[in-house]
DNA sequence: TGAGCGAAGTTGTACAGCCAACTTTGGTGC
DNA sequence: GCACCAAAGTTGGCTGTACAACTTCGCTCA
């Protein structure tokens, strides 16, 4: 998605429509605050279905690039608008589409029993084991993020087995057919312990950005239970959210 | 949607359905990884059509309740799931829904010409007047967050009308017919200024966790350009992504 | 016992049509 | 000029159908 030029988005049509819609906005084509063509217009246009054309426009929808209400034509909310969210089931993913260089290194494998809270949010029986790794990431080679992640032991295997100084984790585990396809984030601030200081080259107590990642595999079962700390300034994060159809929304008042 | 209980969830039927799955989900019907009806199931039992069902289950989806794919009943990611960013629209529903007494009192009300970025962030002439407000905000009597509020005028003027002492801003503003529909949060870290530590009792220059947001009207008007900054530890953030559809899936590696 | 294959089950994509609810616009009437 | 109303335009909601793509499971066969 990040390096933007013209893919052709997969086979299915209303990605293609989606595609073509995102890349006319993003070149301003109908401005911001500009109103799209109505649904009707677009189905014609494209030859395709007016369903067809509303699975697209959800899509733009989710992600914060259009408002759709009934009675109205859509409008556009910004021009530009980046993946966010999207890219960051990668760090790797997220510093290359920011120009920047990526790079990692392992300090720290350890294979050892899970403890209750473990256990759970992994989804394991007790008493299972797990692998926790620690690692520094670096942008450009300096460094911004210490990731603390516990695996399940039959990814915790494929992950030792990476090269410690490998500049991606989910590409070769992508590659072993181990696919990311769910998360939950919990972004909040934490303090820097030994290691983090150490590895960032900050003082210990030092204010730092930390995301708390659990991640699912496509079929539900979890992957990865991880805690990312960020060092100030290097890292924000940004959603869009929506009332989308919310309930009592009583008269609306325009903008003059 | 935080006060829980069996409200009947609107009038249309998908949103019935999503209202009873969401309820038979949180009561553990299914349990955490087990799978969903099929669609064609659920169809039957609520007598709708599939496509109904789908409208339903797309919601769950987006909240990130159940996975999704081709080939394979639904599973259920988790039993409790919060709405997240869903109440953040809103400070007040936020700390409610935690059992927790909001407060507010506004310190500062400014109106101004806007500089050329807050035009810019406010779809705005240049040289247009904006309403700035400075509000700290409280939880149960004690202060947690710094709000820094930017209004076009026609909102403004508005909210200079509310008591300084509000509870609520969104409240009162709905009732004028004022509805918040979108908003981009962007979550990052900073630190206190000399009005942040007066207000929130802390040092100048200790790290605040902040949320700088833009919010829209359902047309797409612009409404808001606010800063948030909370005192450490009263605040997380939560949100949930999904690869949904992504390219490059390859063969599929299973959880033993 | 294990590998491979095929059938059944399930969700994804697309089409077509209908009506309801809502917004906008323009004209009518005062 | 202004308020009100009617009509046109537009999206939301729902149904029904058909086929494609994929997963799972059990059976067959080596």
């Amino acid at each position: 998605m990040q390096d933007g030029r013209a893919e052709p988005a997969k086979g299915t049509l209303y990605r293609k429509v989606a595609g073509d819609l995102r890349d006319a906005i993003a070149a301003g084509e109908y401005g911001s605050g500009g109103r799209l063509p109505a649904e009707a217009t677009l189905a014609e246009r494209y030859g395709v279905s007016r369903g067809t054309i509303r699975q697209a426009l959800a899509s733009l929808r989710a992600d914060g690039l259009v408002t759709s209400r009934r009675g109205t034509r859509r409008v556009v909310l910004g021009t530009a608008r980046m993946q966010s969210f999207a890219e960051l089931v990668s760090f790797t993913n997220w510093a290359r589409s920011l120009g920047e260089e990526p790079g990692g290194r392992v300090e720290r494998v350890e294979r050892r029993p899970a403890d209750a809270r473990e256990c759970e949010q992994l989804r394991m029986e007790p008493g299972g084991e797990v692998v926790l790794v620690l690692r520094v990431r670096t942008l450009s080679g300096r460094p911004v993020m210490v990731e603390r992640s516990l695996y399940p032991l039959w990814v915790g295997e494929l992950v030792a087995r990476i090269p410690p100084d490998a500049v991606s984790h989910t590409e070769p585990l992508q590659e072993q057919g181990v696919v990311f396809a769910d998360a939950d984030h919990t972004i909040d601030l934490t303090s820097a312990d030994a290691d983090d200081a150490r590895l960032l080259g900050c003082e210990p107590g030092d204010a730092l950005l930390r995301e708390r990642r659990r991640s699912t595999d496509p079929s539900g079962a979890p992957l990865e239970w991880s805690e990312d700390r960020y060092l100030p300034g290097t890292v924000a994060f940004t959603v869009h959210n929506s009332i989308a159809a919310s309930a009592l929304t009583r008269r609306h008042r325009r903008a003059p």
